[in-house]
RNA sequence: GUGGGCGUAGCUCAGCUGGUUAGAGCGUCUGGUUGUGGCCCAGAAGGUCGUGGGUUCAAAUCCCAUCGCUCACCCCA
């Protein structure tokens, strides 16, 4: 038997409508923001993930999906969508359009890493982007929409985390300042991290390793070694989530796995997943677009998982049922009025009315059965006496009524079914 | 890349101190009188016990290998 690739997931109709639910909420509250929606391809070429997302990072060094195809060009599966909105953003010379750009997307992206509760190979990201403005409004407004997409699908166990990683030349004068602390300790710290030291210091905060958390507890902090115009930022950041209600938590130990963060930084985590507890990730990424070849450009911007958020919902029992249903099904009394049927479900579905009947040559009883099971609201009889006599039978499946209807006035049928 | 757990009907699982035709619940299908659902009742279909090898008179049950799933580390959404 083939079966899909490992940590990818086939999507099956039960499930459609919680995604559906989902998307719908992201969709509303983008546009009530002002969103516009963007597309970009699912593979780009790799040295714009390379270049963008940072060489030394694990999604670069280890997890990309990358080939080469028939014209030699080094290809790789989009493993997060922030480079290539930037990409197009400069492609596009949309600076030149309007100065201020805010875009969403709707994805799924690749990274090749193990599989497990809350992480696929390949998986679905919402976010938003907003390019062309270092206001600190908006590094608020990326954490109040995010926080209200979620909020809006039901999930309740959520923390906000914030934090500020300032400009580079303020983050090496506090990554040196951490080697020195750490200098001293190197031989207590986990084997982990010991190779965090070398290759990105900072993620040592990330470590689960209780000797690691210990030994960090009593390092410097990042906040000490911003700028006053860096920690201005951050203070205003602060007021305006304070301002509209958001609470969040500062995390000096929150720090991004992707290079291209500046300042904000912030995370919100569920306690109703496993441990991939971070629903959504984001932060202001002010030189990425100079970086990648653009103008210079200050921008901010949020990525969320959807199956994580799927993930928690179903574990908060947020889920909503699928109400779908039928507005009306055809039950075929007898063989040969298989093409009567045919016809009126026509007709019925001319006019936008659910409509389904049997494909299967079942019994009446069968037929009804199946009606039932699909929630049909009403069951349309064809066949026996009535028919001959020129009627069809209309029963509501809620009440059990049923009545004759002339077979040939269907508009009667219609503008009844559309009532309700 | 590293470690733990698990692989028996469509689904959830029982059976595993080796021993006659491998079970349950749910689901599916068909019936419960001529043409009607939901509840109830009856019956049926459906499994090379992940795969390969080994031990044995005998293996779903023990051993090895392999594949897959899953959770965690790592990393991140």
């Amino acid at each position: 038997m083939i079966k899909a690739i490992t940590g990818t997931k086939d999507i099956l109709p039960e499930q459609i409508s919680e995604w559906k639910r989902l998307e719908k909420i992201v969709e509303e509250k983008m546009s009530c923001f002002n969103y516009k929606e963007i597309r970009t391809p699912t593979f780009e070429e790799t040295s714009l993930f390379s270049r963008g997302i940072g060489e030394a990072t694990d999604i670069v060094s280890k997890e990309m999906y990358t080939f080469t195809d028939r014209s030699k060009t080094s290809i790789t599966l989009k493993p997060e969508m922030t480079a290539s909105v930037v990409r197009a953003f400069i492609e596009h010379k949309l600076s030149k359009k309007q100065n201020l750009h805010k875009l969403y997307y709707i994805s799924s992206m690749y990274r090749q890493e193990r599989p497990q509760a809350g992480r696929l190979r390949e998986f679905h990201q919402f976010g938003a982007e907003a390019i062309g403005s270092d206001n600190p409004m908006l590094d608020a407004e990326m954490i109040e929409l995010a926080y209200d997409i979620l909020k809006s699908f039901g999930l309740k166990n959520l923390e906000v985390k914030i934090n500020s990683l300032g400009v580079p030349s303020e983050r090496e004068s506090y990554k040196s300042e951490l080697k020195k602390y750490l200098s001293d300790k190197f031989d207590s710290l986990s084997e982990d991290s010991k190779k965090r030291f070398e290759t990105n210091i900072l993620r040592i905060f990330d470590s689960k390793d209780e000797r690691d958390i210990e030994i960090m507890d009593g390092a410097p902090k990042i906040l000490d070694f911003l700028s006053d115009e860096s920690l201005e930022h951050f203070e205003k950041v602060k007021n305006y989530l304070t301002g509209i209600g958001i609470e969040f938590k500062v995390d000096q130990k929150l720090v991004r796995g992707l290079d291209y963060y500046t300042n904000t930084t912030f995370e919100i985590v569920s306690g109703s997943v496993g441990s991939q507890s971070a629903l959504c990730g984001g932060g202001r990424y002010n030189l990425l677009i100079e970086q990648l070849g653009g103008p210079p450009t200050p921008a901010t911007g949020f990525a969320a998982g959807m199956e994580r958020i799927l993930l928690a919902c179903q574990n908060e029992g947020c889920s909503q049922e699928d109400k779908s249903s039928l507005d009306v099904y055809l039950v075929r009394m007898e063989p040969a009025k298989t093409s009567d049927v045919f016809k009126i479900a026509a007709e019925l579905r001319n006019n936008n009315l659910k409509t389904e009947l049997d494909y299967l040559s079942r019994s009446v009883k069968a037929q009804m059965r199946e009606a039932n099971r699909l929630k049909a609201r009403f069951v349309l009889f064809v066949g026996g006496e009535e028919f001959e006599k020129g009627y069809v039978v209309l029963k509501n499946m809620e009440s059990g009524e049923q009545e004759d209807v002339k077979q040939d006035n269907l508009d009667a049928i219609i503008n009844r079914l559309n009532l309700k």
